[in-house]
DNA sequence: TCTGGGGTCCTAGGACCC
DNA sequence: TCTGGGGTCCTAGGACCC
């Protein structure tokens, strides 16, 4: 059973779903023409990053790529994308780039290249949107696909065409009768096919399986629901949504519940993303251990954060600073600005204000600047 | 396996007001 | 003087995702 990778690019959509709880029900036919069922689509590109980079540097063809942070293997960061060429020597998202270092040292290493990939990412985005479908992006290397028809397997092979043609780049489909479907039938597609999972097929699928293999369960929750006894995919549908909400919260509970009963949007959102938030963070190799080199590191992440919010064209309303100590206790503080501005030097003095009150005497490993904007 | 960077949303407690 | 309940805002932290 493949688990799906747990780190790929940005932009998440699961914080989205419960909120839209009401809507996660089957929609009241999917079916509006008789005849013609609609459809999701999940696409996901093989390898993203990696391959973005391959495409550019024919040489690496074939080769094990790893990309992630400043592309400096010894620094603190880790992988983000990994070749298929490198993960068949054990190196996978999420892996400290020292680490992949050592797993696979004939590797290239690059560092991540945002713009290069948001470029790549809009050049595949185009090439959906230029099918007969709604497409909703969500993220740099996924999107679904919302279609009305008879034959999704046939979309799914022209799109996958059409994309290869287009761009160069490989990608996978998964295809269900809802967001969660589709997305967990990627899975079992990668990479380059196609799988389907509808509520035909979906507890065969999963029903034993763990809690942890859903899109939106993770360790912890997983770990929760195994205190109320709640372990499997078939259990945890089974459950009152209720009484996992008294553990879980008021709206999460429910939500999980619905997960694993396999619920999913079956309407997409093609209006684009508009941001809540832009932020700027940076791990030292080195931890600072004194205030004065944080301070200083608090205005430059300020100034990247306000150049940020500059290009967004909106208000700030609430500023925030996240201060990671050593060895990796975390600790965030934020602020409310008297009244909402774009200013940098508003942005900045409130930075420094908020770093100001976090305690001053231990090895500073991490620090970050957020900017929070007025809603839209 | 000493653990990035960029995000979203939920939860819960306290402040404050009516 | 003491008490209530509800609503909203602010804040910190948690969890998850790519």
């Amino acid at each position: 059973m493949p688990r799906p990778d747990p780190h790929r690019e940005p932009r998440s959509e699961l914080r989205r779903e419960p909120r839209r709880a009401h809507a996660l029900r089957e929609a009241p036919g999917g079916r509006h023409d008789p005849g013609v069922t609609r459809w999701v689509l999940h696409v996901d590109l093989d390898q993203f990053l990696a391959a973005v980079e391959q495409r550019r540097h024919p040489e690496l063809a074939g080769r094990p790529v790893v990309v992630g942070g400043n592309g400096d293997p010894a620094s603190r960061t880790v992988v983000a994308t990994a070749s298929y060429e490198a993960r068949e020597f054990g190196v996978h998202s999420g892996m400290p780039m020292r680490l992949a270092a050592r797993r696979c040292p004939q590797a290239v290493f690059l560092p991540a290249d945002n713009p290069a990939y948001e470029a790549a990412s809009e050049e595949v985005m185009a090439v959906l949107r230029g099918f007969a479908v709604v497409v909703e992006v969500i993220g740099w290397d996924e999107a679904f696909l919302q279609w009305d028809g008879d034959d999704p397997e046939a979309l799914a092979a022209e799109v996958r065409a059409e994309v290869r043609a287009r761009t160069g780049l490989s990608c996978a489909t998964g295809i269900g009768d809802n967001t969660l479907r589709a997305k967990m039938a990627t899975a079992f597609a990668k990479p380059g096919g196609v799988h389907r999972i509808t509520a035909g097929n979906w507890f065969a699928t999963f029903g034993t399986e763990p809690t942890g293999v859903l899109h939106g369960i993770g360790t912890k929750t997983e770990r929760k629901l195994a205190e109320l006894c709640i372990h499997t995919v078939a259990q945890l549908a089974e459950s009152s949504p209720t009484a996992v909400g008294e553990r879980l919260g008021p709206r999460m509970g429910p939500y999980y519940v619905s997960l694993g009963r396999g619920m999913g949007r079956t309407e997409m959102e093609a209006t684009p993303w508009v941001p809540r938030s832009r932020s700027r963070e940076t791990t030292f190799d080195v931890n600072l251990e004194n205030w004065t080199a944080v301070l200083a590191e608090i205005r430059v992440l300020s100034a990247r954060v306000s150049g940020d919010v500059e290009a967004e064209g909106r208000d700030v309303a609430r500023v925030g600073v996240k201060v990671r100590y050593a060895p990796f206790l975390t600790r965030t503080r934020s602020l409310t600005l008297p009244a909402p501005t774009r200013d940098p030097a508003v942005l900045e003095a409130a930075a420094l204000e908020v770093a100001g009150w976090f305690p001053h005497d231990r090895p500073v490993r991490l620090l970050g600047v957020r900017a929070e904007f007025t809603p839209a």
